[in-house]
DNA sequence: AGCGGGCGCTAACCCGATTTAGCAACGGAG
DNA sequence: CTCCGTTGCTAAATCGGGTTAGCGCCCGCT
């Protein structure tokens, strides 16, 4: 059918010399064991020729590495917003000649037993644990055996696992600064989870760490959150009946939404009612979920990263790989990546601003 | 660091036989090969208390067989939809203790080469190439060597790869006798694509192949398309002017939008003129995007099958590899997954329609 | 001439499995 | 008792590279 691959022993003939020195030469290290200019050229003429590639599943034999890493996730391969963190994981190993094993466990202990054994068994060099939703997770014991990182996760219990996750806490801060630079001081309410840091759905770093993050940042301004409504899942009907629940008692001038899809409910709890956003009511809300720039008027939002986590959880499984061979010891560290704000429309100067500054 | 893998000659110095045999034994071809009751229990025994697992680079080494394959795709991995057509791949191959490795080309051939050379380097048994939108492409001669499938896409040249899309004809149908079953018969109107075959975006398979079912199942019922307009794009902004467009000078009683992101403009543009949908107007479309479920009334489409294109690409893939073995000759077929309809709230019964039935 | 040493290359083993070819022991037939 | 055919197992080659130990040769020195 295929023509047979060319292999090492190939090109060692076509060059006249011996495998091992046509190994030699391949991997560089011709230069230090005194090879000849004249017998380098052959074989690399001949390789280049041949169009000689070497078998990795061999080199993977011998040298167990097999240039692969593991991508182990509960079910983030099929949402949008996490495609794009396997995007980033893919490049960035591109970038090293390092491809990619994509696996799903749907939250499933056993399938996830599985997986990474399938993964084992074929000698990858590295596993990123990656979580859908921003969570504490059990750590598998088989995992601990190699290089591994979290990814949108912390350990349950203490591991020397390193984690790359989101900045929430700094996310919640600038979500209230978009609010506070449009001059809004009073009337700020929180669609989903709040006022207090027990009104927060269990489970849920994010919700908890973003209400810190609004909490600090209107604090230091002295700024006073209204009140708040919380929902028991982040969907659009609970931002709805959340929304609609706030309404019935107050006016608010700005809601800051834990996530876009509650704040397409609120949206529409606004629009119910008859009150304009940004208008009558400002809203600020996090995730950048695609339908936050298709809605009328565009949703300004604190942007899941979820493309540079994907990068970064990379970046730091290298390091760890690198720290595996030199042994050092280190604890597992925690890496928050930023959350950019995506100013849209959806937010206007408060009315009652004083124009002094 | 981790203790050393278990390897066959570990679990045959436990059972006191040679590696060949605790081989033949572990690959079930003991019984064949006459190793006595007494020795095969002795070697299943070791086995399973040291936990060995064969090591499946070794095993790809040896018989060429990695027991992996590859998944390229332009830019699939990055959207909602095309995750689920990954996930269906992912389990299909899963059953078969199969993994998958993943990669994006971003439509840069240079960069499809470098992947399916590396992919080639770590020996996939097999390939399946996807696009994200259903469309035709030139088909990289590198992938013609080993067995693959073409998955949402049609290869440009002919060649002898099976190609897996879904029956987009047969959706047109479906969309337009949603319409008929409701008795809409006249005020039709196309948003995306049509009238005729030639108005039509090019490059875009699903656009000519859902027209030609609109037109055919419209056309048994001997009802006629009232008008079209096209999109440049079909995108929600397109959408909305070209809807916006028709109602300048007709009153349509039932769109068909190309897909779902059209529908969306379409809905604005309804709204904007305080057409209720779908009391004044019904609306159909295709894709069934997760948006279609969250607006308001959720919106009756012909979905878009990723998780079975998926699934089906892998099935199709391990005829493939089998045949390969079989070395039967056979022509490049092209499989279509039926796309089902999602029925819900933007469609109503034509106010004209006869009630005789 | 004999010896030491650097240079340039290669033989041989290894990774962990599969597979081919064949060996010892035993039993039954001649 | 010898010969042959099973039965039950194993030695050794193989896949395609990486790696270690070391071999021959030429040179210069004494």
């Amino acid at each position: 059918m295929s023509p047979r691959r060319v292999t090492l022993a190939d090109v060692a003939k076509a060059a006249g010399v011996s495998r091992t020195t046509a190994s030699l030469v391949l991997s560089g290290r011709g230069r230090e064991l005194r090879i000849s200019q004249d017998v380098e050229q052959r074989v690399l003429r001949a390789a280049d020729e041949l169009q000689y590639r070497p078998n990795i599943v061999s080199v993977g034999l011998r040298t167990g590495s097999s240039r692969t890493i593991g991508f182990v996730s509960d079910t983030v391969a099929t949402t949008r917003l996490a495609g794009d963190m396997i995007k980033g994981a893919l490049e960035a190993a591109r970038e090293r000649g390092f491809m990619l094993f994509i696996g799903e466990t749907e939250g499933d202990a056993e399938l996830e037993r599985l997986l990474l054994q399938a993964m084992h068994d074929r000698q990858v060099d590295g596993l990123i644990l990656a979580s859908m939703f921003t969570r504490t997770i059990k750590v598998p014991k088989a995992i601990t055996a190699g290089p591994a990182v979290l990814l949108n996760a912390l350990p349950k219990q203490p591991t020397p696992l390193p984690a790359v996750l989101p900045d929430e806490v700094e996310a919640g801060r600038r979500a209230a600064r978009v609010l506070l630079d449009a001059g809004h001081r009073d009337g700020i309410y929180l669609i989903g989870a709040g006022p207090g840091l027990r009104n927060v759905p269990s489970e849920s770093l994010a919700a908890v760490e973003r209400l810190v993050g609004i909490r600090e940042a209107l604090g230091e301004a002295g700024v006073k959150v209204a009140g708040a409504r919380t929902c028991p899942d982040w969907q659009p009907e609970y931002g709805l009946a959340a929304t609609q629940d706030l309404l019935r008692t107050v006016q608010p001038r700005a809601l800051i939404c834990f996530n876009d899809r509650i704040a397409m409910g609120a949206y529409q709890a606004l629009d119910d009612l008859g009150l304009k956003v940004p208008a009558d009511v400002s809203v600020v809300s996090f995730d950048d979920h695609p339908i936050a720039s298709w809605v009328r008027p565009r949703l300004t939002t604190v942007a899941l990263p979820h493309y540079e986590l994907g990068r970064k959880a990379v970046d730091v499984l290298f390091t760890e790989i690198e720290r595996d061979r030199a042994d050092t010891e280190e604890v597992g560290q925690v890496h928050r990546v930023p959350m950019p704000v995506r100013s849209r429309e959806s937010v206007a100067p408060s009315p009652t601003a004083d124009s002094l500054d």
